[in-house]
DNA sequence: CCCGACTTGTTCAAGTTTCAAGGAGACGCC
DNA sequence: GGCGTCTCCTTGAAACTTGAACAAGTCGGG
């Protein structure tokens, strides 16, 4: 989607993608939304909630205790607390969380999950399992699978750390 | 809609994915979060929308004449015919985007990039592009760029075709 | 002990996305 | 023409996300 590649452009000299960096680009771009929407649309469909709520209830089950202090939580999900504090109390209300205070420090929470939010992991992880394999591994040699999971580690380094108090949704 | 090839369902046995595929799948949600929400804070600080919208003007700046009826857009974005309503209505309301109507169909509505958003585009265009070399292709190998196209477009072409009417949202 | 600085988690308002209708025009067919 | 059925796009309400502002609690000096 960065096109105009042929532009003098002001301000001096401007690196555009090339041809084959921008095909590789769209490819990225459509297929990782495509399978964003994939996965969303069946845990919606078979879970009743959308991948990132599946991912906390995840992340709960499997914590010490099925427990996890609020913002530990975020930064493991990579929101903000604020949205956080939103999608904990939907799923408080279906049943599959609870909240409970933390003794040591009277400001904090855990987010708990329940036997319900066990029972519902239980019965939709498998699916949700397959799902991934047949969209992804299935899909690719061992060697693919290799390799993007390098690219994606390398990306997510570049990306990540707090290089000069960048990028840090979770604080913000 | 499940699997061809494995059991039923019914808690039968059940491939999980091996250690391997988990460091793989979880570097891939890792990575690929972190660069789309780099991206749209990105846009959202220089150009006052998020990554989709600029998509959309990308789109519109491509097309013949600057302009896109209602349904291909939405096609080439690759979401809801409603969600671009919604959106067009709202980059209409920045003076980006206009809309005419269509005079061979009179339910038909063009979208049309207008001189601002021309404007827009070329004076964002340039940082968003440094911006995805910096987070991807500043990073990778020429060989790892090469395989992750490859990879990509297995992956969209696994999920892109109308199987068996399966997930078109555009057609939702 | 008290103060300022920081943390934790929530809340509000504004913006965005989804979902279920629905209006209006096109199209085929009798 | 009259009908039923699509297609194109919009609408409004509900759900979700965001960013700023906030109350409450913690912590480290002085």
């Amino acid at each position: 989607m960065d096109s105009m590649n042929t532009a003098p452009d002001p301000a001096a000299e401007h690196r555009w993608l090339t041809d084959e960096e921008q095909r590789v680009w769209r490819a990225y771009l459509h297929a990782t939304t495509l399978l964003e929407d994939h996965l969303d649309r069946q845990l919606q469909r078979d879970a009743g909630m959308p991948h990132i709520y599946y991912g906390l209830l995840v992340s709960l089950g499997e914590a010490p205790r099925r427990r996890l202090r609020m913002t530990e939580l975020a930064m493991k999900a990579k929101i903000t607390r604020s949205r956080l504090s939103h999608a904990i109390a939907r799923l408080e209300k279906n049943g599959w969380v609870r909240r409970e205070d933390c003794p040591s420090d009277k400001r904090g929470q855990f987010a708990v999950l329940t036997e319900e939010g066990v029972a519902v992991l239980g019965r939709t992880a498998p699916g949700h399992v397959t799902a991934v394999r047949q969209a992804l591994f299935d899909r690719l040699s061992p060697g693919q699978q290799k390799a993007l999971g390098e690219i994606m580690e390398i990306v997510a380094e570049g990306l990540q750390p707090d290089e000069a108090g960048a990028d840090l949704p979770w604080l913000r």
